[in-house]
RNA sequence: GGCCUGUUGGUCAAGUGGUUAAGACGUCGCCCUCUCACGGCGAAAACAGGGGUUCGAAUCCCCUACGGGUCACCA
């Protein structure tokens, strides 16, 4: 039998980089075993839903390589795969478990339910319209008497499934509450609505997060009461967010950019973002390879690699995985991103080409090259002690004559390229019995005016372009 | 609070009764070097605690502690 698996979000917001993981990790266990995947939409809270939140559900899966068999836009023979869309299937559904006695109406108000609860909030459904007479059930419809529809566990007993992860997880029946069905609005619950569409969908392996383990008999009971198989259950540890105070938190925003978006507009690649949360929950078998592409993902991803605790989700090595992703981009490609920035920062004369491949090893996220040029697009004010230099012993008086010795060699060079440059002021300090470090750090330090700059003094001195490197070193000597 | 579940360096994570307990990020040091970055080399750093079982436990069992989840007309 061939492995069909979904991703179920809600259009509730963003997409969480959790969600997205989660969304991953059921891709690829179908995937990895030449089977389908399924996207449907669960909007059955008419409150929660936020516009446009299913299209960007549908950009990020796009954006990140995550394609489906089946789904809004793609159809399939399983449709519609947007809950509201479906509501007729559920009533269908939910009426079959009334009159096979699996559910029942409840006519409970809110305010009754809401005086179950105690002081912290918690206590559920009592079972009070569990045994009402059929005449009385009859009178309340008839009376237009506002109803939902509840799911009836059993008293005593346990039930239990086994997790792929977390291996067989028991559930005495007595904790289960007679959850919800329909609501009185007519919308079904997700309690409910996912195991029909999870059925009718013919979804064989349901992956999603942990927080839905122990509710999971509650679903496995509603198979046993339809009759039908139940589907092999992968709940995934939590990602977790580290505060400042270092306390591990379900991660929020408090702990940083969560959504796909925020990560790619902060300058990440779609392709390190899914890399690296591939690694979090879980890890390869026999090897110790960490650089995937969602073809080799495909490939070597397994169940048994999936880990059981909760990990924390770390922005350092993000960080360094974009990294190495900005460095492996070929040359073109790693252009189209950086000179579009580097364009509308800098000013007219700079060699933008060069100044982008000096960038290449020298950014993590393509948001960083703003903070790493500030020099070069506005003359930074004049700080003596960058010409103080204990290794190269350089002293402001010092660079000052170096400066003043070099100007004439400089204005004479013809081809300013970073080789001339490099040769040319070797050359004089050879003359003037310099070290070479020396008359560079004087250089590098009057051009950029800045300690630490990407790049050295020749390099930079080709970006500035003839002119403008003249012109600030002139500017220099006045200053000193 | 009840129930469920988890716990290997700061973080991710290998490990399924016998290992000097991998590897990666981060941190620190050295080398390379026109500063920085890249690259290379190296270091510090872990089996939550306590009982068992066993010739032998990170690995199996129990207890404790701590973490997380869940108890909605949210998913």
């Amino acid at each position: 039998m061939s492995i069909v698996t979904r991703f179920a979000p809600s259009p509730t917001g963003f997409m969480h980089i959790g969600n997205l993981r989660t969304a991953l990790y059921s891709y690829l266990l179908s995937k990895s075993k030449d089977g389908k995947f399924i996207l449907r939409i669960e909007d059955t809270d008419q409150v929660r839903l936020v516009e446009g939140a299913t299209d960007v559900i549908i950009k990020t899966l796009e954006m990140t390589g995550i394609d489906y068999d089946e789904g809004p836009g793609v159809g399939g023979d399983h449709g519609p795969y947007i809950q509201s869309e479906r509501l007729p299937i559920y009533k269908e559904y939910a009426e079959k478990l009334v009159e096979s006695g699996h559910a029942y109406y409840c006519f409970c108000t809110a305010e009754r339910l809401e005086s179950l609860k105690d002081e912290n909030g918690i206590g559920g459904y009592d079972g009070h319209c569990r045994d009402l007479s059929k005449e009385e059930i009859e009178k309340n419809l008839a009376a237009g008497i506002p109803y939902v529809i509840r799911q009836k566990m059993p008293l005593e007993g346990s039930t239990s499934y086994t997790d792929m992860v977390y291996g067989e997880v028991t559930i005495e029946n007595a904790e289960l509450r007679d959850q919800i069905m329909i609501k009185a609005d007519g919308y079904p619950t997700y309690n409910f609505c996912h195991v029909v569409d999870d059925y009718l969908m013919g979804v064989t392996h349901v992956v999603r997060g942990n927080e839905y383990l122990t509710s999971t008999p509650k679903y496995c009971l509603l198979y046993d009461a339809f009759g039908w198989e139940r589907p092999t259950y992968v709940h995934l540890p939590l990602l977790m967010g580290k505060d400042d105070e270092g306390n591990v938190s379900k991660l929020s925003k408090r702990h940083g950019a969560v959504s796909f978006q925020d990560l790619v507009n902060n300058g990440y690649l779609p392709e390190a973002i899914v890399n690296y949360i591939a690694l979090l929950g879980w890890s390869p078998k026999d090897t110790n390879e960490e650089f995937f592409t969602m073809d080799e993902l495909k490939k070597v991803f397994s169940m048994e690699g999936l880990s059981k605790s909760p990990a924390v989700f770390d922005y350092e090595k993000l960080r360094w995985f974009n990294s190495e992703y900005i460095k492996k981009l070929p040359e073109e490609s790693y252009e189209e991103k950086a000179l579009p920035i580097l364009t509308e920062l800098c000013p007219k004369g700079i060699n933008i080409k060069k100044l982008g491949a000096l960038l290449h090893t020298r950014i993590a996220t393509f948001a960083e090259i703003k903070d790493q040029i500030g020099f070069v697009v506005e003359r930074l004010p004049m700080e003596e002690d960058l010409y103080t230099n204990k290794k190269n012993k350089t002293t402001p008086e010092i660079c000052k004559e170096i400066l003043e010795g070099c100007l004439p060699m400089l204005e004479g060079v013809s081809d300013w390229s970073n080789d001339t440059l490099f040769a040319s002021l070797k050359q004089f300090a050879e003359d003037t019995e310099r070290k070479a470090g020396a008359v560079m750090w004087a250089v590098r330090v009057a051009v950029a005016r800045q300690a630490v700059t990407p790049g050295g003094a020749t390099e930079l001195m080709e970006v500035f372009g003839k002119e403008e490197s003249i012109e600030r070193i002139k500017f220099a000597i006045e200053e000193l």
